[in-house]
DNA sequence: TTTACTGCAAATCCTTTGCAGTCTG
DNA sequence: CAGACTGCAAAGGATTTGCAGTAAA
């Protein structure tokens, strides 16, 4: 998917040629918070408000997605798999992992036993990952 | 549970129990806004504060359990089950369901080849429930 | 009596919006 | 050129916090 696309159709300004590039080289999940911090230290001046309105455009082109939230933000991370799936994000570092989606046809059917018809699901799943484990053993915060 | 457990322990005052009592028996999936104005129906006067610390502490019992958001507050649902479970919620009413955990050992074995240990997850079904169903197509927005 | 709970208001904090100016297509 | 994007600042909205007073235990 080219940056066009990831816009939607949209301009690519320089800015928002940045904002897709620092999140794609973030590797894991982030906060507008934390991406836009990590854009000025590319580009200063660029305003929290252009990066929220980026963000907006490329979480509706699928280009980001919502792996949750933090501390009251909501987290987002580069999605690369086109199929759909669901993600696994550590708690420790934000890295992020993709995993099937695991509703079967017994949730489903459990869902139209109820008299439901399902439009939407959202399913993430928190845990550390390897490197955070490892770590937080030699700090003893376990 | 009784009330006392529901607070952890905590005191139950009038506001409390009315709070808790409201949030039963709207029976379906409410924001702290939506529940603090019909616990104003019965009580004037009751802030907005003491809701959400409520709210807070019935959560922490699990007597109540957050199940999802919409426009931007989170939603809540009272919580009768006692085993791990999951909420499918109609969009149109806030009806609540309660569904299995659709996670087998399949996701979290992906999980562990990804060196990930899952410590939380969240899932929600997000859908209508068969009232909403037959009330839009009757009003024709199908 | 102790101290948790309450109501009110102020404070936080994330996110959105309004505007005038700039720059992409 | 038209209008989409930008930066700044102000607005918006949900949730939290501070405080003095009240009341559960």
């Amino acid at each position: 998917m080219g940056l066009t696309e990831a816009y939607r159709g949209g301009r690519v300004s320089p800015q928002r040629e940045l904002i897709a590039d620092t999140a794609d080289r973030l590797g894991r999940a982030f906060t507008v918070d934390e991406l836009c911090g990590a854009v000025r230290e590319k580009r200063e001046n660029v305003g929290v408000a252009t990066v929220y309105r980026a963000v907006g455009a490329l979480e509706g082109s699928g280009w980001l997605a919502r792996v949750g939230e933090r501390d009251g933000s909501v987290l987002y991370a580069r999605c690369v798999r086109d199929a759909h799936h669901h993600h696994l994000v550590c708690t420790g570092c934000g890295t992020v992992a993709y995993i099937e989606c695991p509703l079967d046809a017994g949730a489903l059917n459990t869902a139209a036993g109820h008299g439901f018809e399902v439009t939407r699901h959202e399913i993430v799943l928190y845990g550390t990952c390897a490197a955070c484990r490892s770590s937080s053993q030699m700090a003893g915060d376990d």
